[in-house]
DNA sequence: ATTTAAGTAGCACGACCATGCTACAAACGA
DNA sequence: TCGTTTGTAGCATGGTCGTGCTACTTAAAT
């Protein structure tokens, strides 16, 4: 009845086991899709018996809710990053390339970004029928909002975008073009590439500052 | 050893009935994602017995392969109505609405087109690991390009659009920008309303003409 | 040293799946 | 009229799935 402190190693073993079945599984998303991501399959590629698989995840869709979280996490990291980037730049000359560069971490511009919007891709399409999952899937579509926002925002404060535009529609239209382009290059790989992606991206930012 | 040409009526009615499976199908994937969509489901759906289906379908494969192709032909037969509608009218004044309305058309602004879009999102990216439907998912693809530069071009050659623009990168941003509103209102239906959807095609347009 | 818990593994069950195959009825061509 | 084709239906097989459950091992706690 003891509820108490245990052996500290545990605890951090555990952490370290679910991450690395979570691994285990974006791997069998991005290779063979999220409906292929059995807890057997998953098992398999991690090296461990489906039994070992489920002492950490009760039930395959806490591992798949899970799993979400945890793509939620990283993004979630890599723009706080960005902005903080950003931030720390004083003068609004800097601030330009790297507005590029944080919206650019919402792009498949490189090998580990591509797998991590391939596993986006797969995961929030998934959410559609999967209640359980929608709930990360709407934090992540609001997230990129919120980003997308706080940029455009920002850069009329500096003046660097004209203060009459309609900051609800194009922060829409910049999220809409940022998920287009992360979705056509997931499904067509060799007609979307990094080049491509940062020209358009380029090229709108361009042409909202006028 | 005679392959001549059998009773007529019989032919049309197997097209008819492959239409009913099809569409029994594409209620399904709507409905439950194509995860769902196996044999059995599809055959109950369509009030079939499962060997039915399989009668006019060899295999469960075939099936899908034959819908994504239905799917694209719909697709095809709106767009070329749609080109035609420009091409028919004469002066540029014209033309400017009836463009916002065939790319329009991609979009979905009402129920059939949201299912279709729906419907759309689900067989491609499926198609991202189901190597039998990448052909069809390639030419969707690709015609979205073509009538997005043909469009732009048009445009151009009218005197709407500045002849300066780099029609390259300007077909794959709009063409990015088209997914990304779809893939944004299948996905979040309640925060990407039709209204949001047209004003953002309305300003990139606008924005596009200076 | 003994108890308790955590980690690992695997079996068994019921459900669902695609598909090969057979059977029967209806309609057509000869 | 007979035989062939076409539509409809269902059975059996072999596979994958999630999950409940049990067993064994290791290590920490008392």
């Amino acid at each position: 009845m003891h509820v108490l402190k245990r052996g500290v190693p545990r605890v951090v073993d555990a952490e370290v086991r679910r991450r690395a079945v979570v691994d285990a599984l974006f791997r069998v998303v991005r290779r063979e899709g999220v409906e292929q991501a059995s807890l057997r399959n998953v098992a398999d590629e991690a090296g461990l018996a489906i039994g070992s698989v489920r002492h950490y995840f009760d039930s395959h869709d806490e591992l798949l809710v899970f799993a979400l979280r945890e793509l939620e996490e990283r993004v979630e990291v890599r723009m706080r990053a960005g902005v903080e980037r950003i931030s720390a730049a004083g003068t609004s000359g800097e601030r330009g390339p790297l507005v590029e560069a944080l919206l650019g971490e919402l792009l498949p511009l490189d090998a580990d970004r591509h797998d991590e919007s391939v596993i986006w891709l797969a995961f929030v399409t998934a959410a559609r029928t999967r209640p359980s999952l929608r709930p990360s899937a709407l934090r992540l579509h609001q997230g990129v909002r919120m980003i997308v926002g706080k940029v455009l925002a920002g850069a009329v404060s500096y003046g660097a975008l004209p203060a009459d535009l309609d900051l609800d529609v194009e922060r829409e239209r910049l999220a809409a073009l940022l998920d287009g382009l992360a979705v056509t290059a997931v499904l067509q790989p060799d007609l979307t590439t990094p080049e491509v992606m940062t020209a358009v991206l380029r090229r709108h930012l361009a042409e909202l500052a006028r």
